[in-house]
DNA sequence: ATTTTTCCTGCAAACGTTTGCGATTACGTT
DNA sequence: AACGTAATCGCAAACGTTTGCAGGAAAAAT
């Protein structure tokens, strides 16, 4: 079956394709009866402008990239449902490319999407990218771009995040203030800046407190599972057993859970847990994990949204704002 | 900034754009030496065809449409992973759309799809489709289509399914070999092909194994995990407790866990607990949920190569495919 | 009756690419 | 010398839409 076209339309009607066309979009040079019939053979025979057409036109697509480093990841799931559900009030479907946390890949992506004449872009972004010209040439070209949860700090471009620096602060102060002394802090990759200022909140809790910082409590390591695990595992074998931990997000501290009930060891007697980010499965072990609640599905959207008003309001070249939501300590079983 | 064109090229070279169309493409009526101007030159100035006008031509993208319930789920999380990843090597990108188990939603973007003249499209149903209309058309109108895990059953479309009622077949007689005997099914909604097939396979063990099965035992619900919890929660309320229950899917396995373990009984000695689909949870709470590994990615990856393979052999009309992928019973904790 | 105005509609170009066909040139064959 | 044949290349159309401009007809004004 092949897709009507305008051109079937003006046929049948035995008027021109560009009459149709401003039929259908109201133009007021068009005869009221002339875009009634037009629009009553549209309805009938189920025409769709074919958006290629139209998109040729307009040097622009009504599709909207996003750009993440890992699909399957639960805060980016959850982002990108938040996307797509507003893209979808919006009119507009979603391209999803993952990095798979590889700067090359994400340099690719970026170029697909361009090539691909995206109408904006939604990005986070891997944690091995050290250079942002690939989002630079996406700004010169003139598409709107917002970052969300790892931005790149110098590219000129809107953001949707946390206050990562405030939110770990909270989480340590609140473990002092429960009593846990030796605190360790997992922390993520040292190029990622939401890592950095995960870190930076931890030390100045600790400060604060006037705890002195010891090197050997704070472990790098990347963003997953087997990370928090091999951390405490090391810990472990160097005997050094802090009494609490704060983890740079939720697989880290769950990986560190293992870790610590292999080692016999009780949560949170022995040791306390603190994760970030509040996936689904730190209610369900046991016992349940503190953490801090980042919005994933609310950034999703607002990234989104913002992208959206930048889409719609080309003239308006409105400076890049910043979006910080808040986040929210969650006290469970593991403190 | 402006992307190049074809044109830009030819003015440059001073010849014609269809010389340098040609050129590109290494056909034979070109001179070699033009032909190393022109890619000489194309590198240059860093050319890429527009995809858009391309499409155009072709009337036909270079983009796979994926609908899924829900993105935020597990499984088709991963499966999405899989489907980006063949997609992106195949040098495809992916729209992905989530119908949030809707089938009004469902059928607006496949016609969203069909309308974006997607290359192909690889979609799991929502649990509220009845009507195949929608995905009939696309058939009509040729474009490719793969079902994973939830096909529909009256459309000649290729799947990827895993053998639902041998898995549950599998996985109910292992309860009942090591001796579970009043072993509770916990479905999902009766009009899901899959919910029916597992629960065929659950009556089919307890019926070989001679047991009678017991209609109270088997209670509807949804796929999340309150589903579990609250089919748990009326039998403890109804004072009908099992001693093992197997579950349409982890989720519902894990909500059922947590009723279990609320009203203070024992898993595995109480209660023995089998999931479905080896989400990453299972092994991360306290015990471990024995359940059936179905390969998601693997399942993604399938789905997409073989729609790979039919957009790009567009002659040899292949009839449809069926291939089932292994599952496997892991033996954890909780049993 | 002529001019002006209003109202409606169509022509044609443009977006960037691909491709059938015809045109041109050079070369070898009779 | 006359012709056929490759080897190269360009013209123009096509994909479906939008839009500036021109044009025609009818209505209104002179």
């Amino acid at each position: 079956m092949r897709h009507t076209t305008i051109t079937d339309l003006a046929k049948k009607l035995g008027i021109s394709a560009s009459t149709v066309s401003r039929a259908l979009s109201d133009h007021p040079d068009i005869n009221d009866n002339t875009k009634k019939r037009v629009r009553k053979l549209a309805k009938e025979f189920n025409y769709k402008p074919n958006p290629i057409a139209q998109s040729l036109k307009n040097n622009r697509t009504t599709i909207i990239g996003v750009i993440v480093p890992e699909i399957q990841h639960d805060f980016f799931a959850s982002a990108i449902s938040g996307i797509e559900e507003v893209a979808y009030h919006a009119g507009y479907t979603i391209i999803v490319c993952q990095s798979n946390e590889n700067f090359e890949r994400e340099v690719i992506n970026t170029n697909a999407l361009i090539q691909q004449r995206v109408a904006g872009i939604v990005a986070s972004i891997s944690q091995n990218t050290n250079n942002s010209d690939h989002f630079k040439s996406v700004i010169e070209r003139g598409i709107p771009l917002v970052f969300f949860d790892r931005a790149c700090e110098d590219v000129s471009a809107s953001k949707v995040i946390i206050d990562d620096s405030k939110s770990a602060f909270n989480a340590v102060t609140y473990l002092i203030g429960i009593g846990y002394k030796k605190i360790a802090h997992f922390a993520g990759p040292k190029v990622l800046e939401i890592c950095k200022r995960r870190l930076a909140g931890y030390s100045e809790a600790l400060n604060k407190a006037h705890i002195r910082i010891s090197k050997e409590l704070i472990c790098y390591g990347g963003l997953h599972e087997t990370d928090g695990y091999n951390s405490m595992d090391s810990l472990i074998k160097k005997n050094i057993i802090p009494d609490a931990i704060f983890a740079v997000n939720d697989p880290v501290a769950i990986g560190a859970f293992q870790r610590i009930k292999e080692a016999g060891l009780k949560i949170p007697d022995d040791i306390g847990i603190v994760g970030f980010s509040n996936n689904k499965i730190t209610t369900l072990v046991d016992p349940t994990i503190t953490t801090i609640d980042q919005p994933s599905f609310e950034m999703g959207k607002k990234a989104a949204e913002i992208l959206v008003g930048l889409i719609e309001n080309k003239n308006k070249s409105a400076k890049p704002k910043t979006v910080t939501l808040e986040t929210k300590l969650i006290i469970r079983g593991s403190t």
